[in-house]
Order: structure tokens, then C-alpha cells, then sequence
DNA sequence: GGTTGCTGTCATCTG
DNA sequence: GGCAGATGACAGCAA
């Protein structure tokens, strides 16, 4: 009973993500209903939101439904809450964390990773012999040590080119590798294969013909298919001969097959083309990087074919790190300021900037020039064109934080969990943008731009670093820092500081005055819970509260007198009452919105003041207890000092006009009446103690008005921060786009000039350059670039 | 029993 | 200088 359970409730949340996948939302909440009390409980009551004056409490929301804040059922509902937010955001692509939750939600057997061969790199690069172990016992045994990884990348790109493609023949054949997997589970990746296929996520990415070649491929007496394999797999991802993928090498003439003839052959196809990928992906400084994989190829599972790869590539070594010219650490100071702003709309954006995240690690390999960041982004894009599914197989037992830091793990890049998430991350990003064209998904703007190296050499631009790439490609930087250096706790965190930076020292967690703070960040910002909407809410309950005690005190006969929680009302005196235009439960209620207006004299000005000075529980008491006690007992009980001490003193007058009067109205009283000097002092006494309980009222109402204005402020000044650092990007953006546009006519031009011998001008030794006046002159690029430092030395100069 | 928020009160300052 | 208002600080109370 508890598996079939068990299998109802994760088959409803397996099925619930697909459908958010789609694209169709999945309300839950209508269905959690019957476990919540609904919204119009919390207007009707009983719950305590109706009934609860601490309507200030931050989990006592409309958001909440009204969940008592200290009931147990309270962790529960954000529980689910939680849970429901990440299901909702499946649908419009919130990464990375929240498809990874996902991903834990759904943990598979470890067996079923192992015998389905989806396990994608990570797990080769880890420990990948045993894997190669399992899956192919025989190759293994005829691999030697050093062909090990070969064996486990081969596996790899076997996983990664479509271990799930529905193919009859070849789901059969899946199915008698994998006996482990169940008929729910193969009909599940075909769902989601489909899903990809349905999204644009072209048959060829998958490659099947490939992946069974590549399957066989393992065999030595079919090494010969690589080549057509190969073939079949960049014709697959569209990348054109000449391009960064090209095979002869440039210098050698070596054509790839020969070396990786030499090499082991007996690496996958799909394998090599990968790491093609990789190496286009990051162009600038990796050649030594690649070269000292090779060299020292126990540092990575995939250094066999490096060498064919280094060589390969006609990069640009024309475009060092040196020439850039915009501070990296600006650059990165405006994505931590972006940082900043998650409280505000850079979510709606979010999406667009997965893929960038994934193009972002290319600032950790060219900094720190690591094998094991390289190895990190290399594994990422080997898993581009993996499947959906395949997120959900592993059970991912690493901690999240490093997985999205991986400058604060040195091992990061080289941890299997790792690489493996960074598949599922990257799968999503496949099917979801429907890319076919992976070079269009893997390679950097720059080298789209520029992708044919062989009919235009790039040439050196100063506004193409690695880092202006990865501010300029999307305008979301937000998700990008997340995944650069924030893990979400540490994301939250930063966020929960900034909620105080305003220095006004609010506890957002407990403060009445800002409990948006913490609604914000406790569902997710794309909330845009503003202030003052989550006051209405929080007046919501504050005025059913203070209707409440209105009813009762009309009922009581109370009228005006001293009201001691009319603060509650002044409160809300700044709340838009026609956020409850639609309760008629609400119409119906006389709010007063006056904080100070002068205090109707009672007719019963002792009993009133008796009245308003007690918390509506304490009449109700006192009504109760009116009925069983004198009158005259229960007033001295329940009277403030000064009342009965004005009772006491004999004063013919109610303190309520006495704090209340005019000056001038209040000497004529006193006048009026001959009264003692000890009369008189109380009087005067009760009369500043009067005003000054009004006055610390009005004081703590501007406070509060105070505080919300700054808070209001600090939001627009934060969202005209960020609305600023995009138009920058997008600046950046155009004038990267408009330099490239020079450069490329620049080399044209170039292309077309003589000298006076007849010789053309190469492009990589001149330059165009041109003057204010409109003059254009060729000039060698060493004397420009002279020329353009020597501005920077005056400007120093001039500083010193 | 400790915490938190509200309220009243006092002392002090300012206009 | 007196007065009214503003405000910080403190204590009591209730949840």
C-alpha cells in the first residue's frame, strides 16, 4: 500500500513537471485547497486571520491562508509551498537551482544510472573504470590504462547523444542493455525525448544511427565506422567544414582520423566531436591548456584526442587578454550589483541567461587556467544535447553550493556529481530554446560572429573579452552570478542582507514594517510583492481586527473617548482600501482613516475612556465581568492612573476634555471652576500626558511612514539600478557588435589595398585608423597600438 | 519563562 | 519663559 502510494504521489509529480515543461500550468494550489483553508476563510474567519490582532506577523498573510503562526501546520504549508513554486517554475526555465531540486526530488536507483548508460561524463571522469567496467567489460580489458578514459568517454558520448531516442530498434536494444529499467521508465524518456523533439531539439542531436554506431564502435574490429560516425554527428550539429570544427589541421596538414587513429580510435565519435566543441567554445588561452592536458593526461579523462584539437583550431592568438580594455573587475562589480536586484523584475529574464551561464565559465578557464575548471565547462557543453530525462537519473548526493561555485571548490571540475548536473542544466537548455544548431548553443557570440576562421580571421578586438561576453550575451546576469559564485542559500543570504541595507536596521523577519521583505525572498522574486501591496494584505486582517472592535464598541455603546488602538487604524490609513473592493465582506466596513481627529466628548466619558483603554479581548471581559461586578468597582479596576486619580481629586470635568480642549477653551474651564492647586497640577499633569500619548502616536505613525518611504525609494533606486546596468549591457552590446562591423570592413578594405609594390596589406599587421577629421589611414598595428596607450599614459599623468 | 510588539509615560529638545 | 509638539528611552502588558 505505501509503494503503490508512494508510486501515485511521484508518478503525480513526475507527470505535473512534464506538463510544466510543456508549457502547460499546473494550478496545484486549486487542488491543495481542500488541505488550506481557502482565501475567503480568511475574510470570513474563523481563521486567525480574522481573528488574530497580531496581524503584523509576517506568516500571517493572504499568502498564508491564513495559518495560525504558531501552528504546526505552518512549516508544512511553506513546505509545500516551496515545493510548488519550484514545480511552477519548471515552466518558463528558472535555473539552475530549481530544476535541481527537482532533480533530487526524483532520485533514481543507483542501478538504474549505472546499467542505463545515462550517467553522462560526470560519472566516467569520476570513476569511470569501473563504469567502463560494467558497460564494457571486454574493452576494458583490451584497453590499457591509458585508454581507460577513452572507454569511459566513449561511454560518455554514447550517453550524451541520445541514450534515450525512442527509436524501436534501438530502444530495444536499449532494453537489453538495460534490463534494469522498467517499462514506466523507458515510456517516461520517451515522453520526455519527444518533449524534446517537440521543442525543437532536432533528431540529430540525437544522432540514434550514431549512438548505436558508437555503441559498436567499442568494438575493435569496427573501428573503421568512426569515421562515418563522426561524420554523421557534425553533420548533426550543423557545423560546417572550415569552421572551428574543421579537421586538417591548419599547420600539419594532419587530418584528425590519422591522429585519432594513432591515438586510440577506439574513442567515441561523438567523443571527440565534443571536445572539437569544447576547444571552439573556448578559444583564448586554451591551446596550452589543452597542450598541458596532454602532457599530463592523468589530470583529465579526455586528453587523448587533445592534441588533434589544439592543433586544429586557427584561433585567434590575436586576441590576447591583455588588450582589453574594460576593467574585468568592473565588469564583474556590475554583475555583483546585479546581484543586488533580485528582488526586482531580472527574473523575467532569468531564462535567457542559462545558456550564458553555461558560455560564463569561460572567465574561470582563462583566469585561472586550470585543467579542472576547463574540465568543468568541457563536460557541460559534452552534455548539451542531452536529454531531459537525463537530469532526473543520478542521485545526486553533492552539496549544491559548489556546483554552481566552482572557483570556491578546486575540484569542482572535476567532480562527476558536478558535471553531471551541469548536463541536466544544459539539457533543459537544449530542448527548451529548441536549438538544433549547436554551435549556435555552445560557441560564445564571438565566435558566431566570427565562427568562419578560415574566410575572415578575427582580429583583435578590444571589446571581446571573455568576460564582456558573458555580460553582453544576456541581459539577466542575475542567474549568471548565481551560477558563477552563488549557490541559492548564499543567494538568499546576500538578498536578506540587502534587504537592510538601507541602514535603518530592519529586521524584515519580524519587523511589522517591512514583512515584504521576507515574503519576497520566501516565495520567489519574481513576486513583486511591493510594500505597500503586502501591507493591504497585512491590513487586510488589520482592519477586519479593528472592524471587529468597532462593531463592538458600537455595540457597547462606546462612542469616541480616548481609543487606544487607533493607531491601528491610523496604520492603515496609508493602505489602499480598494484592494477590498471586491469583498463585500469589506464594503461593509467603516474605516478610519483619520488619525487624529479631535476625540468626540462621551457622554460617559469615564466609561468610554474605561472602554478604549482596554484590548478588545479585555472588554469582553469587562463586559462579562460588568454583569457580575459593581459597576463602580469595575471602573476603578479598569481606569487608567490619571483617571482614577482624577476621580479621586474630585475633578468635575472628563480627562477627555481635558487633554482634548484648546488652550484657550481649557483655561476658560479652569477658570470656571475653582479648583485647588492639587487639582489644578492633575489636570495639567493629565493634560501633557494626554498630548504626549497622542503625540508619541503621531510620532511612531511617521516612523512607520518614514520607513516605508525609504524602503520604497530603496526599491525604485534598486530597479533603476538595474535598469541602467541593462541598458549598459545593451550599449555594450551594440558597440561590441558595431567594432566587429569595423573590424570585418577594416580587413575588407585591407583585403583590397596594394602597396606600392603590389603587395597586399595583411590584415594582421595593419590596421585602419581613423581620424576625427574623417581621414582613414593604414597603420601598423603595433604603432596603433602605441599610439592608443599612449592617451592612457597622459591620462595617468594627468591624475598623478 | 523568554520574546516580541504595542502602548503609555517621562525627559528632553525644538519652534 | 511658557507652551505645544516631537522624539528617544523605558517600562508594563499581552500574546
Amino acid at each position: 500500500m505505501l509503494y503503490l502510494k508512494k508510486y501515485f504521489t511521484e508518478g503525480l509529480i513526475q507527470f505535473t513537471i512534464l506538463l510544466s515543461l510543456i508549457g502547460v500550468r499546473v494550478d496545484v494550489d486549486t487542488y491543495l485547497s481542500n488541505q488550506l483553508p481557502p482565501l475567503r476563510e480568511i475574510i470570513l474567519g474563523p481563521s486567525s486571520a480574522y481573528t488574530q490582532t497580531q496581524f503584523h506577523n509576517l506568516r500571517n498573510t493572504l499568502d498564508g491562508y491564513g495559518i495560525h503562526p504558531k501552528s504546526v501546520d505552518l512549516d508544512h504549508f511553506f513546505a509545500i509551498r516551496q515545493l510548488l513554486n519550484q514545480v511552477h517554475s519548471l515552466d518558463h526555465l528558472r535555473v539552475p537551482s530549481t530544476e535541481l531540486s527537482a532533480w533530487l526530488v526524483h532520485r533514481d536507483p543507483e542501478t538504474v544510472v549505472s546499467a542505463t548508460s545515462q550517467s553522462g561524463p560526470s560519472i566516467a571522469l569520476d570513476n569511470g573504470g569501473s563504469l567502463e567496467d560494467v558497460n564494457n567489460p571486454e574493452a576494458s580489458a583490451m584497453r590499457g590504462a591509458g585508454s581507460a578514459s577513452e572507454s569511459t568517454y566513449s561511454l560518455s558520448g554514447e550517453d550524451s547523444l541520445g541514450a534515450v531516442a525512442p527509436e524501436n530498434s534501438q530502444e530495444q536494444a536499449d532494453r537489453e542493455d538495460n534490463d534494469d529499467l522498467s517499462k514506466e521508465d523507458i515510456d517516461l524518456i520517451d515522453i520526455l525525448w519527444r518533449q524534446d523533439i517537440d521543442l525543437g531539439a532536432g533528431r540529430e542531436v540525437f544522432n540514434y544511427s550514431n549512438r548505436q554506431k558508437d555503441g559498436e564502435a567499442d568494438k575493435p574490429n569496427e573501428e573503421h565506422e568512426e569515421a562515418s560516425v563522426r561524420e554523421d554527428w557534425r553533420n548533426g550539429i550543423n557545423l560546417q567544414e572550415g569552421q572551428s570544427l574543421t579537421v586538417v589541421d591548419g599547420e600539419t596538414g594532419e587530418s584528425i582520423p590519422e591522429q585519432l587513429s594513432s591515438l586510440g580510435a577506439q574513442t567515441s565519435m561523438s567523443l571527440q566531436e565534443c571536445l572539437r566543441l569544447l576547444e571552439a567554445t573556448f578559444p583564448f588561452g586554451e591551446e596550452s591548456e589543452f597542450q598541458a592536458t596532454d602532457a599530463a593526461p592523468q589530470l583529465s579523462g579526455s586528453t587523448e584526442d587533445v592534441p588533434s584539437t589544439s592543433q586544429r583550431l586557427p584561433l585567434p592568438d590575436s586576441l590576447p587578454q591583455s588588450d582589453v580594455p574594460l576593467d574585468l573587475e568592473q565588469q564583474w562589480q556590475d554583475i555583483m550589483a546585479i546581484m543586488e536586484l533580485q528582488d526586482m523584475d531580472v527574473n523575467n529574464t532569468a531564462e535567457n541567461s542559462t545558456l550564458n551561464s553555461q558560455n560564463n565559465t569561460g572567465p574561470n578557464t582563462t583566469e585561472s587556467g586550470t585543467v579542472a575548471n576547463f574540465g568543468l565547462s568541457r563536460s557541460s557543453l559534452i552534455n548539451q544535447d542531452v536529454s531531459l530525462h537525463q537530469a532526473s537519473l543520478p542521485s545526486c548526493s553533492q552539496d549544491l553550493p559548489s556546483l554552481f561555485n566552482p572557483e570556491l571548490d578546486p575540484s569542482a571540475g572535476q567532480r562527476p556529481a558536478l558535471l553531471r548536473l551541469a548536463s541536466s542544466n544544459s539539457s533543459n537548455i537544449n530542448s527548451t530554446f529548441g536549438a538544433t544548431n549547436l554551435t549556435g548553443l555552445f560557441l560564445p557570440p564571438l565566435l558566431n560572429s566570427t565562427s568562419n576562421l578560415t574566410s575572415t580571421p578575427v582580429l583583435p578586438d578590444p571589446f571581446t573579452s571573455l568576460l564582456e561576453e558573458s555580460m553582453l550575451d544576456e541581459i539577466s546576469l542575475l542567474d549568471l552570478a548565481m551560477e558563477e559564485g552563488f549557490s541559492q542559500a548564499q543567494a538568499s543570504q546576500l538578498e536578506h542582507e540587502l534587504d537592510s541595507d538601507s541602514g535603518l536596521s530592519l529586521d524584515s523577519g519580524h519587523s511589522p514594517v517591512s514583512p515584504s521583505n521576507s515574503e519576497t525572498s520566501c516565495s520567489s522574486a519574481a513576486s513583486t510583492s511591493s510594500t505597500s501591496a503586502t501591507f493591504s494584505e497585512e491590513g487586510a486582517v488589520g482592519y477586519s481586527t479593528d472592524s471587529e472592535a468597532a462593531t463592538a464598541e458600537a455595540e457597547e455603546g462606546a462612542v469616541g473617548g480616548y481609543q487606544p488602538e487607533y493607531s491601528k487604524l491610523c496604520r492603515m490609513s496609508y493602505q489602499d482600501p480598494s484592494h477590498f473592493h471586491g469583498l463585500p465582506q469589506m464594503d461593509s466596513i467603516n474605516h478610519n482613516h483619520t488619525y487624529n481627529l479631535p476625540l468626540a466628548s462621551s457622554s460617559y466619558p469615564e466609561h468610554s475612556q474605561l472602554l478604549g483603554s482596554c484590548s478588545k479581548k479585555g472588554r469582553d471581559k469587562q463586559l462579562q465581568q460588568t454583569k457580575l461586578q459593581p459597576p463602580r468597582d469595575f471602573i476603578d479596576k479598569q481606569s487608567s492612573r490619571d483617571e482614577r486619580r482624577a476621580r479621586a481629586m474630585k475633578i468635575p470635568f472628563s480627562n477627555d476634555k481635558i487633554v482634548n480642549l484648546p488652550v484657550e477653551e481649557f483655561n476658560e474651564l479652569l477658570s470656571k471652576h475653582h479648583l485647588s492647586e492639587a487639582q489644578l497640577s492633575l489636570i495639567r499633569d493629565i493634560r501633557r500626558r494626554g498630548k504626549n500619548k497622542m503625540a508619541a502616536q503621531n510620532c511612531r505613525k511617521r516612523k512607520l511612514d518614514t520607513i516605508i518611504n525609504l524602503e520604497k525609494g530603496v526599491q525604485d533606486l534598486r530597479r533603476d539600478k538595474a535598469r541602467l546596468l541593462k541598458e549598459k549591457v545593451e550599449y555594450l552590446r551594440c558597440i561590441r557588435q558595431m567594432k566587429q562591423k569595423v573590424e570585418s570592413l577594416s580587413q575588407e578594405v585591407l583585403s583590397q589595398l596594394r602597396d606600392e609594390e603590389g603587395r597586399p596589406y595583411p590584415a594582421s599587421e595593419y590596421s585602419l585608423q581613423y581620424g576625427t577629421d574623417g581621414s582613414v589611414l593604414i597603420m601598423p598595428r603595433s604603432m596603433a597600438a602605441e599610439e592608443g596607450r599612449k592617451p592612457d599614459k597622459k591620462q595617468k599623468d594627468k591624475k598623478k
